[in-house]
DNA sequence: TATTGTTTATGACCTAAATCATAAGAACAA
DNA sequence: TTGTTCTTATGATTTAGGTCATAAACAATA
Protein backbone atom coordinates (compact mmCIF):
# COMPACT_ATOMS: atom_id res chain seq x y z
CA UNK A 1 0.00 0.00 0.00
CA UNK A 2 1.18 3.39 -0.64
CA UNK A 3 0.79 6.58 0.91
CA UNK A 4 -2.62 9.08 -0.62
CA UNK A 5 0.39 12.07 -0.26
CA UNK A 6 2.85 9.77 -1.69
CA UNK A 7 0.80 8.77 -5.18
CA UNK A 8 -0.79 12.41 -4.96
CA UNK A 9 2.85 13.92 -4.95
CA UNK A 10 3.86 11.78 -8.39
CA UNK A 11 0.74 12.90 -9.97
CA UNK A 12 -2.07 10.18 -9.61
CA UNK A 13 -5.29 10.61 -10.08
CA UNK A 14 -8.64 9.22 -8.80
CA UNK A 15 -10.77 7.04 -11.26
CA UNK A 16 -14.48 6.38 -10.41
CA UNK A 17 -15.92 3.04 -11.14
CA UNK A 18 -19.84 2.08 -11.15
CA UNK A 19 -20.87 -1.25 -9.48
CA UNK A 20 -19.15 -3.87 -12.89
CA UNK A 21 -17.59 -1.38 -14.81
CA UNK A 22 -14.16 -2.93 -16.44
CA UNK A 23 -11.43 -0.95 -15.64
CA UNK A 24 -9.06 -3.14 -17.94
CA UNK A 25 -9.03 -6.01 -20.21
CA UNK A 26 -7.29 -9.19 -20.44
CA UNK A 27 -4.30 -9.15 -22.83
CA UNK A 28 -3.87 -5.69 -23.12
CA UNK A 29 -0.82 -3.45 -22.40
CA UNK A 30 -0.39 -2.05 -18.67
CA UNK A 31 0.16 1.56 -18.60
CA UNK A 32 -0.59 2.54 -15.16
CA UNK A 33 -0.16 1.74 -11.72
CA UNK A 34 -3.52 0.98 -9.71
CA UNK A 35 -4.66 1.18 -6.25
CA UNK A 36 -8.14 0.86 -4.75
CA UNK A 37 -9.54 4.06 -2.68
CA UNK A 38 -12.30 2.66 -1.83
CA UNK A 39 -14.90 0.00 -2.84
CA UNK A 40 -14.16 -3.62 -3.86
CA UNK A 41 -11.89 -4.69 -7.46
CA UNK A 42 -11.69 -7.97 -8.26
CA UNK A 43 -9.49 -9.31 -10.86
CA UNK A 44 -11.15 -12.08 -12.82
CA UNK A 45 -11.39 -14.38 -15.89
CA UNK A 46 -13.83 -15.96 -18.35
CA UNK A 47 -12.92 -19.41 -20.42
CA UNK A 48 -14.97 -19.92 -23.84
CA UNK A 49 -18.56 -21.17 -22.14
CA UNK A 50 -18.52 -17.82 -19.27
CA UNK A 51 -17.46 -19.77 -16.38
CA UNK A 52 -16.01 -17.18 -14.34
CA UNK A 53 -12.47 -17.82 -12.41
CA UNK A 54 -11.58 -14.94 -9.59
CA UNK A 55 -7.84 -14.08 -9.17
CA UNK A 56 -8.42 -11.84 -6.44
CA UNK A 57 -10.23 -9.67 -4.65
CA UNK A 58 -9.06 -6.44 -3.66
CA UNK A 59 -9.86 -4.25 -0.64
CA UNK A 60 -9.22 -0.25 -0.07
CA UNK A 61 -5.49 0.30 -0.07
CA UNK A 62 -4.40 -2.79 -2.30
CA UNK A 63 -2.57 -2.18 -5.83
CA UNK A 64 -3.33 -4.61 -8.25
CA UNK A 65 -2.33 -5.40 -11.47
CA UNK A 66 1.17 -4.52 -11.06
CA UNK A 67 2.90 -7.78 -12.32
CA UNK A 68 2.74 -6.95 -16.19
CA UNK A 69 4.04 -3.34 -15.62
CA UNK A 70 7.41 -4.57 -14.41
CA UNK A 71 7.68 -7.68 -16.73
CA UNK A 72 6.34 -6.06 -19.93
CA UNK A 73 3.30 -8.09 -20.26
CA UNK A 74 -0.32 -8.19 -20.88
CA UNK A 75 -2.84 -8.41 -18.43
CA UNK A 76 -4.03 -12.13 -18.11
CA UNK A 77 -7.10 -10.95 -16.20
CA UNK A 78 -9.37 -8.13 -16.18
CA UNK A 79 -10.21 -6.11 -13.47
CA UNK A 80 -13.68 -5.11 -12.79
CA UNK A 81 -15.87 -3.28 -9.60
CA UNK A 82 -17.25 -5.35 -7.35
CA UNK A 83 -19.41 -2.40 -6.07
CA UNK A 84 -19.14 0.94 -6.86
CA UNK A 85 -15.53 1.83 -6.34
CA UNK A 86 -12.62 4.79 -6.93
CA UNK A 87 -8.72 4.09 -7.80
CA UNK A 88 -5.72 5.46 -7.64
CA UNK A 89 -4.28 5.76 -10.76
CA UNK A 90 -0.72 6.57 -11.58
CA UNK A 91 1.36 6.89 -14.80
CA UNK A 92 4.04 3.74 -15.36
CA UNK A 93 6.85 5.88 -15.63
CA UNK A 94 5.69 8.12 -12.51
CA UNK A 95 5.72 4.49 -11.20
CA UNK A 96 9.04 3.55 -11.44
CA UNK A 97 10.39 6.94 -10.53
CA UNK A 98 8.35 6.81 -7.28
CA UNK A 99 10.39 3.04 -6.37
CA UNK A 100 13.54 4.47 -7.70
CA UNK A 101 13.48 7.24 -5.34
CA UNK A 102 11.29 5.35 -2.76
CA UNK A 103 13.35 2.39 -1.64
CA UNK A 104 11.21 1.92 1.25
CA UNK A 105 7.86 1.50 -0.90
CA UNK A 106 9.92 -0.80 -3.42
CA UNK A 107 10.54 -2.89 -0.68
CA UNK A 108 6.82 -2.93 0.35
CA UNK A 109 5.63 -3.59 -3.08
CA UNK A 110 7.94 -6.47 -3.68
CA UNK A 111 6.43 -8.23 -0.08
CA UNK A 112 3.04 -7.48 -1.42
CA UNK A 113 3.98 -9.36 -4.74
CA UNK A 114 5.50 -11.95 -2.33
CA UNK A 115 2.72 -12.64 -0.71
CA UNK A 116 0.57 -12.48 -3.80
CA UNK A 117 2.77 -14.93 -5.28
CA UNK A 118 1.83 -17.22 -1.84
CA UNK A 119 -1.76 -17.37 -2.21
CA UNK A 120 -1.15 -18.32 -5.54
CA UNK A 121 1.09 -21.02 -5.36
CA UNK A 122 -1.36 -22.80 -2.06
CA UNK A 123 -4.35 -21.93 -4.33
CA UNK A 124 -3.03 -23.36 -7.53
CA UNK A 125 -1.76 -26.98 -5.68
CA UNK A 126 -5.46 -26.64 -3.88
CA UNK A 127 -7.07 -26.80 -7.18
CA UNK A 128 -5.28 -29.01 -9.34
CA UNK A 129 -4.74 -31.84 -6.88
CA UNK A 130 -7.27 -31.38 -3.78
CA UNK A 131 -11.40 -32.24 -3.12
CA UNK A 132 -13.98 -29.32 -2.92
CA UNK A 133 -13.76 -29.98 0.80
CA UNK A 134 -10.01 -29.63 1.40
CA UNK A 135 -10.35 -26.62 -1.04
CA UNK A 136 -12.94 -24.89 0.08
CA UNK A 137 -11.38 -25.08 3.55
CA UNK A 138 -8.10 -23.83 2.63
CA UNK A 139 -9.70 -21.12 0.98
CA UNK A 140 -11.64 -20.34 4.38
CA UNK A 141 -8.95 -20.92 6.36
CA UNK A 142 -6.24 -18.78 4.27
CA UNK A 143 -8.90 -15.38 4.11
CA UNK A 144 -8.75 -16.02 8.12
CA UNK A 145 -5.16 -16.37 8.74
CA UNK A 146 -3.63 -14.31 6.20
CA UNK A 147 -6.31 -12.00 4.67
CA UNK A 148 -7.95 -10.93 8.05
CA UNK A 149 -5.42 -11.95 10.68
CA UNK A 150 -7.66 -13.47 12.59
CA UNK A 151 -6.49 -15.40 15.98
CA UNK A 152 -6.50 -19.53 15.24
CA UNK A 153 -8.98 -19.59 18.27
CA UNK A 154 -10.91 -16.48 17.53
CA UNK A 155 -14.61 -17.22 14.83
CA UNK A 156 -14.34 -15.83 11.48
CA UNK A 157 -17.59 -15.15 9.64
CA UNK A 158 -16.98 -16.12 6.17
CA UNK A 159 -17.54 -12.67 4.04
CA UNK A 160 -17.82 -14.64 0.61
CA UNK A 161 -21.13 -16.12 -1.11
CA UNK A 162 -20.95 -19.51 -2.08
CA UNK A 163 -20.63 -18.12 -5.65
CA UNK A 164 -17.45 -16.22 -5.26
CA UNK A 165 -15.82 -19.56 -3.24
CA UNK A 166 -16.93 -21.06 -6.08
CA UNK A 167 -15.21 -18.77 -8.42
CA UNK A 168 -12.22 -18.59 -6.15
CA UNK A 169 -11.22 -22.49 -6.05
CA UNK A 170 -12.71 -23.67 -9.83
CA UNK A 171 -15.75 -25.44 -8.59
CA UNK A 172 -19.64 -24.85 -9.38
CA UNK A 173 -21.74 -23.38 -6.82
CA UNK A 174 -24.06 -26.27 -6.22
CA UNK A 175 -21.10 -28.34 -4.96
CA UNK A 176 -19.86 -25.48 -2.87
CA UNK A 177 -23.61 -25.28 -1.48
CA UNK A 178 -23.24 -28.77 -0.56
CA UNK A 179 -19.65 -29.33 0.71
CA UNK A 180 -20.16 -26.65 3.11
CA UNK A 181 -23.34 -28.36 4.12
CA UNK A 182 -21.22 -31.45 4.63
CA UNK A 183 -18.64 -29.48 6.40
CA UNK A 184 -21.18 -28.46 8.78
CA UNK A 185 -22.81 -31.95 9.72
CA UNK A 186 -19.13 -33.07 10.28
CA UNK A 187 -19.09 -29.80 12.19
CA UNK A 188 -15.73 -27.99 10.98
CA UNK A 189 -17.83 -25.18 10.58
CA UNK A 190 -21.06 -23.31 11.87
CA UNK A 191 -24.01 -22.39 9.61
CA UNK A 192 -25.83 -19.41 11.43
CA UNK A 193 -28.63 -18.58 9.32
CA UNK A 194 -27.13 -19.15 6.11
CA UNK A 195 -23.69 -17.49 7.29
CA UNK A 196 -20.24 -19.64 7.42
CA UNK A 197 -18.58 -19.46 10.73
CA UNK A 198 -15.20 -21.14 11.18
CA UNK B 1 19.40 -13.81 -12.26
CA UNK B 2 22.08 -11.83 -9.36
CA UNK B 3 25.29 -12.42 -11.08
CA UNK B 4 28.27 -14.58 -9.05
CA UNK B 5 30.37 -12.11 -8.39
CA UNK B 6 27.51 -10.09 -6.17
CA UNK B 7 26.54 -13.80 -4.87
CA UNK B 8 30.20 -14.07 -3.96
CA UNK B 9 30.91 -10.37 -2.68
CA UNK B 10 27.81 -11.46 0.31
CA UNK B 11 29.22 -14.59 1.11
CA UNK B 12 26.84 -16.67 -0.87
CA UNK B 13 28.06 -20.59 -0.61
CA UNK B 14 27.36 -23.16 -2.90
CA UNK B 15 25.44 -26.32 -1.81
CA UNK B 16 25.48 -29.59 -3.50
CA UNK B 17 22.80 -31.73 -3.94
CA UNK B 18 22.10 -34.98 -5.67
CA UNK B 19 19.27 -36.48 -8.02
CA UNK B 20 16.11 -36.06 -6.21
CA UNK B 21 17.29 -34.74 -2.72
CA UNK B 22 15.55 -32.27 -0.90
CA UNK B 23 16.78 -28.90 -0.22
CA UNK B 24 13.66 -27.32 1.88
CA UNK B 25 10.60 -28.69 2.96
CA UNK B 26 6.55 -27.54 2.65
CA UNK B 27 6.35 -25.68 5.84
CA UNK B 28 9.30 -24.46 6.96
CA UNK B 29 10.71 -20.86 7.58
CA UNK B 30 12.58 -19.13 4.90
CA UNK B 31 16.49 -18.66 6.12
CA UNK B 32 17.96 -17.96 2.65
CA UNK B 33 17.79 -16.57 -0.92
CA UNK B 34 18.56 -19.88 -3.65
CA UNK B 35 19.65 -19.59 -7.02
CA UNK B 36 20.44 -22.32 -9.18
CA UNK B 37 24.20 -22.44 -10.29
CA UNK B 38 24.12 -26.03 -12.49
CA UNK B 39 21.57 -28.96 -13.52
CA UNK B 40 17.78 -28.16 -12.06
CA UNK B 41 15.63 -27.52 -9.36
CA UNK B 42 11.69 -28.26 -9.26
CA UNK B 43 9.51 -26.83 -6.47
CA UNK B 44 6.33 -29.49 -5.92
CA UNK B 45 3.79 -30.22 -3.36
CA UNK B 46 2.35 -33.77 -2.88
CA UNK B 47 -1.36 -33.98 -1.38
CA UNK B 48 -2.05 -37.03 0.92
CA UNK B 49 -2.41 -39.80 -1.73
CA UNK B 50 0.60 -39.16 -3.20
CA UNK B 51 -0.42 -37.18 -6.70
CA UNK B 52 2.22 -34.18 -7.30
CA UNK B 53 1.65 -31.00 -8.11
CA UNK B 54 4.46 -29.09 -9.90
CA UNK B 55 5.07 -25.07 -9.08
CA UNK B 56 7.89 -24.57 -11.57
CA UNK B 57 11.30 -25.92 -12.84
CA UNK B 58 14.08 -23.77 -12.65
CA UNK B 59 17.31 -24.24 -14.85
CA UNK B 60 21.12 -21.92 -13.81
CA UNK B 61 20.40 -18.48 -13.27
CA UNK B 62 16.86 -18.77 -11.74
CA UNK B 63 16.18 -18.44 -8.13
CA UNK B 64 13.38 -19.48 -6.42
CA UNK B 65 11.62 -19.83 -3.18
CA UNK B 66 11.92 -16.14 -2.46
CA UNK B 67 8.65 -15.47 -1.26
CA UNK B 68 8.50 -16.47 2.15
CA UNK B 69 11.82 -14.44 2.77
CA UNK B 70 9.66 -10.98 2.06
CA UNK B 71 6.37 -11.79 3.50
CA UNK B 72 7.63 -13.53 6.49
CA UNK B 73 5.26 -16.94 5.59
CA UNK B 74 6.18 -20.62 5.27
CA UNK B 75 7.20 -22.53 2.31
CA UNK B 76 4.10 -23.58 0.55
CA UNK B 77 6.19 -26.32 -1.69
CA UNK B 78 9.35 -27.97 -1.04
CA UNK B 79 12.40 -28.07 -3.62
CA UNK B 80 13.93 -30.99 -5.23
CA UNK B 81 16.72 -31.29 -7.35
CA UNK B 82 15.45 -32.33 -10.43
CA UNK B 83 18.95 -34.15 -11.53
CA UNK B 84 22.03 -33.88 -9.97
CA UNK B 85 22.51 -29.76 -8.82
CA UNK B 86 24.57 -26.98 -7.46
CA UNK B 87 22.78 -24.04 -5.71
CA UNK B 88 24.26 -20.77 -4.55
CA UNK B 89 22.94 -19.98 -1.05
CA UNK B 90 23.01 -16.49 0.41
CA UNK B 91 22.14 -15.89 4.03
CA UNK B 92 18.80 -13.89 4.57
CA UNK B 93 20.43 -10.83 6.19
CA UNK B 94 22.98 -10.77 3.69
CA UNK B 95 20.36 -10.77 1.05
CA UNK B 96 18.80 -8.06 2.10
CA UNK B 97 21.52 -6.06 2.64
CA UNK B 98 22.44 -7.00 -1.43
CA UNK B 99 19.13 -5.59 -2.17
CA UNK B 100 19.40 -2.02 -0.41
CA UNK B 101 22.99 -1.41 -1.75
CA UNK B 102 21.81 -2.86 -5.42
CA UNK B 103 18.94 -1.15 -6.35
CA UNK B 104 18.76 -2.36 -9.81
CA UNK B 105 19.23 -6.09 -8.54
CA UNK B 106 16.25 -5.38 -6.25
CA UNK B 107 14.36 -4.09 -9.78
CA UNK B 108 15.22 -7.42 -11.38
CA UNK B 109 13.95 -9.56 -9.19
CA UNK B 110 10.86 -7.97 -8.43
CA UNK B 111 10.52 -8.62 -12.61
CA UNK B 112 11.20 -11.81 -11.65
CA UNK B 113 8.61 -12.12 -9.17
CA UNK B 114 6.72 -10.21 -11.44
CA UNK B 115 6.79 -12.68 -14.02
CA UNK B 116 6.25 -15.44 -12.00
CA UNK B 117 2.80 -14.73 -10.66
CA UNK B 118 1.78 -13.67 -14.24
CA UNK B 119 2.74 -17.52 -15.18
CA UNK B 120 0.57 -18.50 -11.83
CA UNK B 121 -1.96 -16.26 -12.58
CA UNK B 122 -2.41 -17.67 -16.22
CA UNK B 123 -2.24 -21.47 -14.93
CA UNK B 124 -4.51 -21.36 -12.26
CA UNK B 125 -7.43 -19.51 -14.25
CA UNK B 126 -6.32 -22.65 -17.19
CA UNK B 127 -6.70 -25.36 -14.51
CA UNK B 128 -9.49 -24.16 -12.90
CA UNK B 129 -11.94 -23.95 -16.07
CA UNK B 130 -10.52 -25.09 -19.51
CA UNK B 131 -10.31 -28.90 -20.90
CA UNK B 132 -7.06 -30.89 -20.68
CA UNK B 133 -6.99 -29.84 -24.22
CA UNK B 134 -6.65 -26.25 -23.55
CA UNK B 135 -4.21 -26.49 -20.26
CA UNK B 136 -1.62 -28.68 -22.18
CA UNK B 137 -1.90 -25.86 -25.40
CA UNK B 138 -1.59 -22.97 -23.02
CA UNK B 139 1.31 -24.44 -21.11
CA UNK B 140 3.32 -25.52 -24.43
CA UNK B 141 2.82 -22.03 -25.51
CA UNK B 142 4.21 -20.23 -22.10
CA UNK B 143 6.81 -22.44 -22.25
CA UNK B 144 7.49 -21.69 -25.82
CA UNK B 145 7.24 -17.77 -25.84
CA UNK B 146 7.42 -16.85 -22.30
CA UNK B 147 10.20 -19.34 -21.07
CA UNK B 148 12.24 -19.89 -24.20
CA UNK B 149 11.29 -16.81 -25.99
CA UNK B 150 11.09 -18.81 -29.52
CA UNK B 151 9.08 -16.91 -32.15
CA UNK B 152 5.81 -17.60 -32.79
CA UNK B 153 6.61 -18.82 -36.46
CA UNK B 154 9.68 -21.38 -35.22
CA UNK B 155 9.10 -24.93 -34.40
CA UNK B 156 9.51 -25.69 -30.56
CA UNK B 157 10.58 -28.91 -29.20
CA UNK B 158 8.67 -29.68 -25.82
CA UNK B 159 11.33 -30.55 -23.40
CA UNK B 160 8.86 -32.13 -20.67
CA UNK B 161 8.10 -35.31 -20.05
CA UNK B 162 4.19 -36.38 -19.67
CA UNK B 163 4.02 -36.90 -16.24
CA UNK B 164 5.70 -33.48 -16.13
CA UNK B 165 3.05 -31.73 -17.85
CA UNK B 166 0.54 -33.51 -16.03
CA UNK B 167 2.26 -32.52 -12.83
CA UNK B 168 2.24 -28.70 -14.48
CA UNK B 169 -1.52 -28.76 -15.35
CA UNK B 170 -2.73 -30.71 -12.86
CA UNK B 171 -4.17 -33.75 -15.28
CA UNK B 172 -2.96 -37.62 -15.11
CA UNK B 173 -0.19 -39.22 -17.35
CA UNK B 174 -2.33 -41.17 -19.05
CA UNK B 175 -4.49 -37.91 -20.17
CA UNK B 176 -1.91 -36.42 -20.65
CA UNK B 177 -1.35 -39.09 -23.37
CA UNK B 178 -4.32 -39.46 -24.93
CA UNK B 179 -4.94 -35.12 -25.75
CA UNK B 180 -2.02 -35.05 -27.18
CA UNK B 181 -2.53 -37.51 -29.12
CA UNK B 182 -5.76 -36.48 -30.31
CA UNK B 183 -4.00 -32.75 -30.66
CA UNK B 184 -1.94 -34.39 -33.18
CA UNK B 185 -4.51 -36.02 -35.19
CA UNK B 186 -6.15 -32.23 -35.33
CA UNK B 187 -2.91 -30.94 -36.64
CA UNK B 188 -1.95 -28.98 -33.46
CA UNK B 189 1.04 -30.43 -32.61
CA UNK B 190 3.49 -32.58 -34.53
CA UNK B 191 5.35 -36.25 -32.83
CA UNK B 192 8.55 -37.07 -34.13
CA UNK B 193 9.43 -40.34 -32.45
CA UNK B 194 7.18 -39.01 -29.02
CA UNK B 195 8.84 -36.40 -29.13
CA UNK B 196 6.12 -33.11 -28.98
CA UNK B 197 6.88 -30.03 -31.81
CA UNK B 198 4.57 -27.19 -31.75
C1' DT C 1 23.33 -58.21 -24.96
C1' DA C 2 20.80 -59.29 -21.11
C1' DT C 3 18.47 -56.71 -17.54
C1' DT C 4 16.26 -53.31 -15.22
C1' DG C 5 13.90 -49.05 -15.18
C1' DT C 6 11.36 -45.31 -17.24
C1' DT C 7 8.24 -43.37 -20.52
C1' DT C 8 4.60 -43.81 -23.78
C1' DA C 9 0.50 -46.19 -25.16
C1' DT C 10 -4.34 -48.27 -25.02
C1' DG C 11 -8.49 -50.53 -23.54
C1' DA C 12 -12.30 -51.19 -19.92
C1' DC C 13 -14.60 -49.34 -16.17
C1' DC C 14 -15.98 -46.25 -12.53
C1' DT C 15 -16.90 -42.19 -9.90
C1' DA C 16 -16.89 -37.46 -8.33
C1' DA C 17 -18.40 -33.42 -9.66
C1' DA C 18 -20.76 -30.97 -13.35
C1' DT C 19 -25.09 -30.21 -15.36
C1' DC C 20 -29.98 -29.49 -15.46
C1' DA C 21 -34.20 -28.48 -13.31
C1' DT C 22 -36.83 -26.52 -9.91
C1' DA C 23 -37.90 -24.01 -5.72
C1' DA C 24 -37.67 -21.61 -1.32
C1' DG C 25 -35.68 -17.87 1.32
C1' DA C 26 -33.53 -13.06 1.58
C1' DA C 27 -32.52 -8.64 -0.01
C1' DC C 28 -33.82 -4.59 -2.56
C1' DA C 29 -36.50 -1.51 -5.22
C1' DA C 30 -40.66 0.41 -6.94
C1' DT D 1 -47.02 -4.60 -0.63
C1' DT D 2 -45.71 -6.65 -4.52
C1' DG D 3 -42.57 -7.58 -7.96
C1' DT D 4 -37.64 -8.58 -9.17
C1' DT D 5 -33.33 -10.40 -8.48
C1' DC D 6 -29.82 -12.81 -5.99
C1' DT D 7 -28.49 -16.48 -3.02
C1' DT D 8 -29.07 -20.85 -1.02
C1' DA D 9 -30.94 -25.40 -1.41
C1' DT D 10 -31.87 -30.21 -3.20
C1' DG D 11 -32.90 -34.04 -6.29
C1' DA D 12 -31.93 -36.62 -10.79
C1' DT D 13 -28.92 -37.47 -14.48
C1' DT D 14 -24.76 -37.25 -17.28
C1' DT D 15 -20.05 -37.32 -18.44
C1' DA D 16 -15.19 -36.15 -18.58
C1' DG D 17 -11.42 -37.55 -16.77
C1' DG D 18 -9.60 -40.58 -13.26
C1' DT D 19 -8.43 -45.34 -12.10
C1' DC D 20 -6.74 -49.87 -13.05
C1' DA D 21 -4.48 -53.20 -15.76
C1' DT D 22 -1.34 -54.49 -19.13
C1' DA D 23 2.18 -53.93 -22.61
C1' DA D 24 5.30 -52.03 -26.02
C1' DA D 25 9.09 -48.77 -26.91
C1' DC D 26 13.02 -46.83 -25.48
C1' DA D 27 16.98 -45.57 -22.43
C1' DA D 28 20.33 -46.62 -19.12
C1' DT D 29 23.44 -49.82 -16.88
C1' DA D 30 25.74 -53.90 -15.77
Amino acid sequence: MISEELLKKYRAVEVHLKKKEVLFNVGVNARYFFQVSTGKIKMNNFNEDGKEFIQGIFPPGSSFGEPPLFAELKYPAQAEAVEESSVWRLEKESFFKLLRENPETHLKLTKVLAGRLHYKATMVAEISTESPEHRLLKLIDYFKTHIHKIPEEEEYLVELSRQQMADLTGLRVETVIRTIKSLEKKGVVQLKSHKILR
